[in-house]
DNA sequence: ATGCCGGGTACGACCCGA
Protein backbone atom coordinates (compact mmCIF):
# COMPACT_ATOMS: atom_id res chain seq x y z
CA UNK A 1 0.00 0.00 0.00
CA UNK A 2 1.60 2.90 -1.27
CA UNK A 3 -0.10 6.24 0.70
CA UNK A 4 1.48 9.69 -1.11
CA UNK A 5 0.65 13.30 -0.22
CA UNK A 6 0.76 16.47 -2.44
CA UNK A 7 0.51 20.51 -2.22
CA UNK A 8 -0.24 20.72 -6.00
CA UNK A 9 -0.49 24.87 -5.42
CA UNK A 10 -3.98 24.62 -7.69
CA UNK A 11 -5.02 21.85 -9.22
CA UNK A 12 -6.28 23.29 -12.09
CA UNK A 13 -3.49 24.96 -13.02
CA UNK A 14 -1.39 21.19 -12.70
CA UNK A 15 -3.79 18.99 -13.57
CA UNK A 16 -1.63 17.39 -16.32
CA UNK A 17 1.41 16.98 -13.78
CA UNK A 18 -1.01 15.44 -11.43
CA UNK A 19 -2.38 13.29 -13.90
CA UNK A 20 0.98 12.67 -15.78
CA UNK A 21 2.01 11.50 -11.85
CA UNK A 22 -0.56 9.38 -11.15
CA UNK A 23 -0.07 7.68 -14.25
CA UNK A 24 3.53 7.19 -13.42
CA UNK A 25 3.40 6.40 -10.18
CA UNK A 26 0.20 4.84 -9.71
CA UNK A 27 -0.23 5.26 -5.71
CA UNK A 28 -2.79 3.70 -3.60
CA UNK A 29 -3.98 7.06 -1.83
CA UNK A 30 -3.29 10.08 -2.14
CA UNK A 31 -4.15 13.59 -0.42
CA UNK A 32 -3.94 16.94 -2.00
CA UNK A 33 -3.51 19.95 -0.30
CA UNK A 34 -3.79 23.71 -1.88
CA UNK A 35 -6.40 22.69 -4.59
CA UNK A 36 -7.66 26.68 -4.57
CA UNK A 37 -11.19 25.89 -6.08
CA UNK A 38 -14.81 24.96 -5.34
CA UNK A 39 -15.99 21.31 -5.54
CA UNK A 40 -18.07 22.20 -8.18
CA UNK A 41 -15.16 22.88 -10.69
CA UNK A 42 -12.29 20.80 -8.78
CA UNK A 43 -11.55 18.39 -12.04
CA UNK A 44 -12.83 15.11 -10.66
CA UNK A 45 -13.75 13.32 -14.33
CA UNK A 46 -10.21 13.29 -15.22
CA UNK A 47 -9.04 11.45 -11.97
CA UNK A 48 -11.94 9.03 -11.83
CA UNK A 49 -10.78 8.19 -15.40
CA UNK A 50 -7.38 6.80 -13.71
CA UNK A 51 -9.56 4.37 -11.25
CA UNK A 52 -9.43 7.02 -7.87
CA UNK A 53 -12.35 7.35 -5.86
CA UNK A 54 -11.94 11.36 -5.14
CA UNK A 55 -13.67 13.14 -1.92
CA UNK A 56 -13.06 16.88 -2.17
CA UNK A 57 -13.54 19.73 0.68
CA UNK A 58 -12.78 22.86 -1.72
CA UNK A 59 -13.02 26.31 -1.26
CA UNK A 60 -12.97 29.38 -3.10
CA UNK A 61 -9.55 30.93 -4.40
CA UNK A 62 -7.16 29.11 -1.54
CA UNK A 63 -7.15 26.26 0.75
CA UNK A 64 -9.29 23.04 0.13
CA UNK A 65 -7.83 19.39 0.35
CA UNK A 66 -9.44 16.06 -1.09
CA UNK A 67 -8.16 12.30 -0.98
CA UNK A 68 -7.91 10.14 -4.29
CA UNK A 69 -8.06 6.68 -3.50
CA UNK A 70 -8.03 3.39 -5.46
CA UNK A 71 -9.59 2.07 -2.67
CA UNK A 72 -13.32 2.59 -1.83
CA UNK A 73 -13.82 4.74 1.09
CA UNK A 74 -15.81 4.03 4.10
CA UNK A 75 -16.12 7.02 5.76
CA UNK A 76 -15.69 10.70 5.11
CA UNK A 77 -15.15 13.81 7.09
CA UNK A 78 -14.60 17.16 6.36
CA UNK A 79 -13.33 19.65 8.63
CA UNK A 80 -11.17 19.85 11.63
CA UNK A 81 -13.22 20.46 14.86
CA UNK A 82 -13.01 22.68 17.31
CA UNK A 83 -14.16 26.17 16.09
CA UNK A 84 -17.53 26.17 13.91
CA UNK A 85 -16.70 29.94 12.81
CA UNK A 86 -13.70 28.69 10.90
CA UNK A 87 -14.71 28.17 7.27
CA UNK A 88 -11.07 27.37 6.01
CA UNK A 89 -10.63 23.90 3.92
CA UNK A 90 -8.03 22.69 5.62
CA UNK A 91 -8.94 19.11 6.92
CA UNK A 92 -10.42 16.15 4.75
CA UNK A 93 -9.63 12.00 6.77
CA UNK A 94 -11.20 8.74 4.72
CA UNK A 95 -11.43 5.57 6.12
CA UNK A 96 -10.76 2.28 4.27
CA UNK A 97 -10.76 -1.28 5.17
CA UNK A 98 -7.92 -3.71 3.62
CA UNK A 99 -7.70 -7.11 3.72
CA UNK A 100 -4.97 -6.19 7.46
CA UNK A 101 -7.86 -4.22 8.59
CA UNK A 102 -9.19 -0.24 8.41
CA UNK A 103 -6.61 2.64 8.15
CA UNK A 104 -7.65 5.82 8.60
CA UNK A 105 -5.74 8.49 6.38
CA UNK A 106 -6.10 12.52 7.50
CA UNK A 107 -5.12 14.87 5.09
CA UNK A 108 -4.30 18.24 6.35
CA UNK A 109 -2.95 21.83 5.32
CA UNK A 110 -2.24 23.78 8.18
CA UNK A 111 -1.99 27.35 8.23
CA UNK A 112 1.06 28.76 6.94
CA UNK A 113 0.91 31.36 10.24
CA UNK A 114 2.87 34.50 8.49
CA UNK A 115 3.28 37.24 8.81
CA UNK A 116 3.67 36.38 12.64
CA UNK A 117 2.63 39.75 13.80
CA UNK A 118 -0.86 39.14 11.66
CA UNK A 119 -3.79 37.59 12.88
CA UNK A 120 -2.74 34.60 10.49
CA UNK A 121 -0.44 33.36 13.69
CA UNK A 122 -2.51 33.05 16.80
CA UNK A 123 -4.72 31.19 14.21
CA UNK A 124 -2.28 28.49 13.14
CA UNK A 125 -1.35 28.04 16.79
CA UNK A 126 -4.61 27.74 17.73
CA UNK A 127 -5.53 25.39 14.71
CA UNK A 128 -2.37 23.27 15.87
CA UNK A 129 -4.36 23.49 19.33
CA UNK A 130 -7.52 22.23 18.02
CA UNK A 131 -5.33 19.65 15.87
CA UNK A 132 -3.92 18.19 18.78
CA UNK A 133 -6.90 17.09 20.36
CA UNK A 134 -8.53 15.61 17.45
CA UNK A 135 -5.09 13.20 16.78
CA UNK A 136 -5.88 12.42 20.67
CA UNK A 137 -9.41 11.40 19.85
CA UNK A 138 -7.99 9.37 17.01
CA UNK A 139 -5.66 7.96 18.36
CA UNK A 140 -7.94 6.33 21.29
CA UNK A 141 -9.29 4.09 18.17
CA UNK A 142 -5.41 2.31 18.02
CA UNK A 143 -5.81 1.81 14.95
CA UNK A 144 -3.55 2.36 11.68
CA UNK A 145 -3.79 6.50 11.40
CA UNK A 146 -1.98 8.47 8.98
CA UNK A 147 -1.92 12.25 9.51
CA UNK A 148 -0.07 13.87 6.26
CA UNK A 149 0.19 16.88 4.45
CA UNK A 150 1.81 20.42 4.67
CA UNK A 151 2.28 21.14 7.75
CA UNK A 152 4.14 24.45 7.13
CA UNK A 153 6.57 23.22 9.64
CA UNK A 154 10.26 22.87 9.38
CA UNK A 155 10.76 20.61 12.07
CA UNK A 156 14.84 20.52 13.15
CA UNK A 157 17.54 22.87 11.46
CA UNK A 158 18.85 19.73 9.17
CA UNK A 159 15.10 20.44 7.43
CA UNK A 160 16.66 23.56 5.81
CA UNK A 161 18.91 24.31 3.65
CA UNK A 162 19.46 27.65 5.18
CA UNK A 163 18.38 27.31 8.81
CA UNK A 164 19.28 30.30 10.19
CA UNK A 165 17.81 32.12 7.29
CA UNK A 166 14.15 30.68 8.72
CA UNK A 167 14.07 30.82 11.79
CA UNK A 168 11.98 32.96 13.53
CA UNK A 169 9.66 32.41 10.47
CA UNK A 170 6.37 31.02 11.65
CA UNK A 171 6.90 27.85 9.71
CA UNK A 172 10.46 27.49 12.07
CA UNK A 173 10.00 29.28 15.68
CA UNK A 174 9.61 28.22 19.31
CA UNK A 175 5.64 28.39 19.31
CA UNK A 176 5.30 26.56 16.55
CA UNK A 177 7.59 23.64 17.08
CA UNK A 178 6.86 23.54 20.74
CA UNK A 179 3.37 22.50 19.54
CA UNK A 180 4.46 20.27 17.14
CA UNK A 181 6.59 18.36 19.39
CA UNK A 182 3.36 17.90 21.69
CA UNK A 183 1.49 16.39 18.87
CA UNK A 184 4.41 14.17 17.88
CA UNK A 185 4.50 13.32 22.18
CA UNK A 186 0.84 11.76 21.70
CA UNK A 187 2.91 8.95 20.38
CA UNK A 188 3.42 9.89 16.82
CA UNK A 189 6.48 9.14 14.34
CA UNK A 190 8.01 11.13 11.68
CA UNK A 191 8.16 8.47 8.67
CA UNK A 192 10.43 10.24 6.91
CA UNK A 193 12.67 11.06 9.60
CA UNK A 194 11.92 7.51 10.87
CA UNK A 195 13.92 6.07 7.76
CA UNK A 196 16.00 8.78 6.89
CA UNK A 197 19.04 10.85 8.74
CA UNK A 198 19.88 12.89 5.54
CA UNK A 199 18.76 16.46 4.17
CA UNK A 200 15.25 15.69 2.50
CA UNK A 201 13.31 18.73 1.63
CA UNK A 202 9.87 18.77 -0.04
CA UNK A 203 9.38 22.37 -1.10
CA UNK A 204 11.63 24.63 -2.83
CA UNK A 205 10.06 28.12 -3.53
CA UNK A 206 9.37 29.57 -6.95
CA UNK A 207 11.54 32.61 -6.32
CA UNK A 208 15.28 33.99 -5.90
CA UNK A 209 16.37 30.08 -7.80
CA UNK A 210 15.43 28.15 -4.93
CA UNK A 211 15.23 25.34 -6.75
CA UNK A 212 18.34 25.24 -8.98
CA UNK A 213 20.65 26.24 -5.13
CA UNK A 214 18.73 23.85 -3.71
CA UNK A 215 17.55 25.95 -1.14
CA UNK A 216 14.73 23.77 0.05
CA UNK A 217 13.03 23.01 3.43
CA UNK A 218 11.04 20.00 4.56
CA UNK A 219 7.32 20.78 5.81
CA UNK A 220 5.20 18.05 3.76
CA UNK A 221 4.94 15.21 6.58
CA UNK A 222 3.67 12.12 7.04
CA UNK A 223 2.90 11.25 10.92
CA UNK A 224 2.06 7.45 12.14
CA UNK A 225 0.02 5.86 14.76
CA UNK A 226 1.84 3.22 16.44
CA UNK A 227 0.02 0.89 14.70
CA UNK A 228 0.53 2.21 11.21
CA UNK A 229 4.77 2.78 12.62
CA UNK A 230 4.61 -1.03 12.62
CA UNK A 231 3.92 -1.40 8.81
CA UNK A 232 6.47 1.07 7.70
CA UNK A 233 8.67 0.09 4.61
CA UNK A 234 9.93 3.20 3.34
CA UNK A 235 9.31 7.09 2.15
CA UNK A 236 10.21 8.21 -0.75
CA UNK A 237 10.50 12.38 -1.76
CA UNK A 238 9.68 12.34 -5.45
CA UNK A 239 12.35 15.31 -5.66
CA UNK A 240 12.67 14.83 -9.57
CA UNK A 241 8.55 16.53 -9.87
CA UNK A 242 10.04 19.51 -8.67
CA UNK A 243 12.05 19.77 -12.10
CA UNK A 244 9.01 18.94 -14.23
CA UNK A 245 7.37 21.81 -16.90
CA UNK A 246 5.01 23.87 -14.56
CA UNK A 247 5.72 22.71 -11.71
CA UNK A 248 4.11 22.83 -7.95
CA UNK A 249 6.68 24.35 -5.35
CA UNK A 250 6.03 21.15 -3.15
CA UNK A 251 6.68 17.64 -4.25
CA UNK A 252 5.11 14.37 -3.67
CA UNK A 253 6.20 12.38 -0.68
CA UNK A 254 5.14 9.02 -0.74
CA UNK A 255 5.10 6.47 1.94
CA UNK A 256 4.84 2.26 1.55
CA UNK A 257 3.29 0.38 3.90
CA UNK A 258 2.94 -3.71 4.10
CA UNK A 259 -0.66 -3.59 4.46
C1' DA B 1 13.78 45.37 4.49
C1' DT B 2 11.34 43.99 0.44
C1' DG B 3 10.68 41.61 -3.78
C1' DC B 4 11.84 37.87 -6.39
C1' DC B 5 7.50 33.69 -8.65
C1' DG B 6 3.09 31.93 -9.30
C1' DG B 7 -2.12 30.86 -8.77
C1' DG B 8 -6.77 32.83 -8.18
C1' DT B 9 -9.97 36.40 -8.83
C1' DA B 10 -11.43 39.01 -12.31
C1' DC B 11 -9.76 41.96 -16.02
C1' DG B 12 -6.51 45.93 -12.57
C1' DA B 13 -4.37 45.04 -8.86
C1' DC B 14 -4.54 42.70 -4.82
C1' DC B 15 -4.70 38.48 -1.74
C1' DC B 16 -2.21 34.46 -0.53
C1' DG B 17 1.62 31.57 -0.14
C1' DA B 18 6.47 29.95 2.62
Amino acid sequence: MRIATWNVAGIRAHIGALLEWLRQEKPDIVVLQETKTVDETFPRLELEALGYNVEVHGQKGWNGVAILSLVPFDEVHRGLPGDDADEQARLIEGVFSLEGGVVRVCGIYLPNGNPVDSEKFPYKLAWMERLHSFVEQRLSFEEPFILLGDFNLIPAPIDAHNPDGWWGDALFRPESLERFRSLLNLGLVDALRAVSLEPNYTFWDFQAGAWRRNAGIRIDHLLLSPQAADRLENVTVHKDVRGWDKPSDHVPVEGQFTF
